[in-house]
DNA sequence: CTACTGTCTAGACGATCATCGAAACAAGCA
DNA sequence: TGCTTGTTTCGATGATCGTCTAGACAGTAG
């Protein structure tokens, strides 16, 4: 997985390099579940780092499982974390963001 | 599955809701295969439509996996096609391709 | 009509995934 | 030392996914 904060030639633009694609596929791939996505955007619109703690209490689901979803987003590059004590805290990795949007973006809004 | 071409407010301005999260995860599941997104690069980037038979020789998996991946991506909404004669053309649908790349939006790149 | 090409559908197989409960680990407190 | 709370890891289960082969369907040309 390489990890350059400007990935590319936008997919809009170019016919994707094969190495690309499945990079990109692994990131995209750890955005294919709504708990995850809806994790991602707690985290990333908090604007600061959040507690797991916090986060649970979102969903319909056990903790292990969003501890599960944590780590596919981490593991991805989207998020990282620390533990402080007793709680562990999540911040968002903007780089990565960033990365995927170029890969998405057109290059011109057709005006 | 909603359908609108601007689709709210970016994953990192605001927690996504239920509802939102649900169709974008789905959209990025479509995304979440490295063939399939090298197929909407090919079809995007190529500026207009592609036959499918000049996407098939590009890949080392079989004609109906293609066309399973193609299928993929044109109920994601990602694409559509026609048959024309013996042919069947792919275009892609940019108003989807924004509309993922503004739920990934960072509003500001702070500088 | 028959033969042929291009594309899609159907059904099956092994691999991966989401989820859970149980248990382990980490840290604070008495 | 033990008890409690927060979090992660482990192991299992049912569902979904990517791929294949075989066959069906659409269209062209004799």
């Amino acid at each position: 997985m390489s990890n350059q904060p400007n990935c590319c030639t936008p997919l809009t633009v170019a016919p994707l390099d094969v190495a690309v694609a499945v990079d990109g596929a692994a990131v995209f791939k750890a955005l294919a579940d709504p708990v995850r996505l809806r994790l991602l955007s707690l985290i990333t619109s908090a604007g600061h780092e959040v507690c797991v703690c916090d986060l649970t209490g979102q969903f319909d689901v056990s903790a292990p499982t969003i501890s599960h979803h944590l780590r596919v987003l981490r593991e991805a590059g989207l998020v990282d974390c620390e533990r402080r004590g007793t709680w562990v805290y999540y911040w968002s990795v903007p780089e990565k963001l960033d990365w995927m949007a170029t890969l998405l973006a057109t290059p011109v809004p057709v005006g």
